[in-house]
DNA sequence: GCGATATACTACGAGATCGCAGTAGCGTGC
DNA sequence: GCACGCTACTGCGATCTCGTAGTATATCGC
């Protein structure tokens, strides 16, 4: 089953990749960029253990975000070893001209689903949950 | 959704890297190996349409993986550009280990999925099959 | 309030990934 | 049977990932 796990988030990777290129984001680099835009003001270390990266691989995404002007950094009110993260326009920007590139790719695997999307959804839930967070 | 394939699977790896790492292998090489392992005798083009991954990649995982003298490489008897990849006793060895530590993690996101496992098993295939294989 | 310990992050470097360009063998049309 | 294009693979180099070691701030015990 892992297997398949392996199997599948391989694929889909693969293939964002190259539906993602034109943007200049990765797979990776979407997602990040996406859930900053939902919730703004994470710092490295949330974002980190959200993703289940390693704290210096976060670091390295984020001087290259940084380097782009697609984030910034302000100052965190409770802790000064710490700061948090905000999409830039320029950030939010490139993650809309991901999003439309990454849009058609969705529908597709929905319709192949052909109404199992819900079903898939519900499965691919319990098993986050089933895995452990270390 | 795919999303939630993107956090499942970083969590997957996350966790089965760090309980692996005492064999020496990743999660990707250990899935490699279990390939190997299966169906003996496979060609690099195949192993990478396999997993998804580009060729350049393929060739690196191969060199290393011969330099530890894990895979040997036999003549291929139709085709004199490619060969096939078997695994040596080695490599066999190394798999087995690292199979034992792969066992309780599995068994224990079994476990946690309390019966649901053949459905996650299911909503996994129907979504290998509904993404487009390029 | 102050030392000891823990936590948030970064610098640096080793090794991994993968794109581009190249080589070698295959297969087809003629 | 030979020129052409196609496919299988590799070398090299740019970039990414992440572990080790370090710095800075917070927190806890007293």
């Amino acid at each position: 089953m892992l297997f398949d796990v392996w199997l599948v988030s391989r694929a889909t990777f693969a293939v964002l990749d190259t539906a993602l290129a034109p943007s200049g984001l990765t797979a990776d680099e979407f997602a990040i960029y996406s859930v900053l835009t939902s919730t703004d003001a994470m710092t490295p270390s949330e974002l980190a253990r959200w993703m289940a990266a390693p704290l210096t691989s976060m670091s390295s995404y984020i001087k290259r975000f940084e380097s782009r002007g697609h984030i910034i950094r302000v100052a965190h009110p409770d802790d000064g070893r710490s700061y948090r993260l905000q999409l830039t326009a320029a950030g939010r920007a490139a993650h809309r001209s991901a999003g439309k590139l990454f849009q058609p790719v969705l529908e597709h695997v929905e319709r192949s689903l052909e109404g199992q999307a819900p079903t898939v959804r519900a499965a691919l839930q319990s098993l986050r949950n089933a895995i452990p967070l270390e």
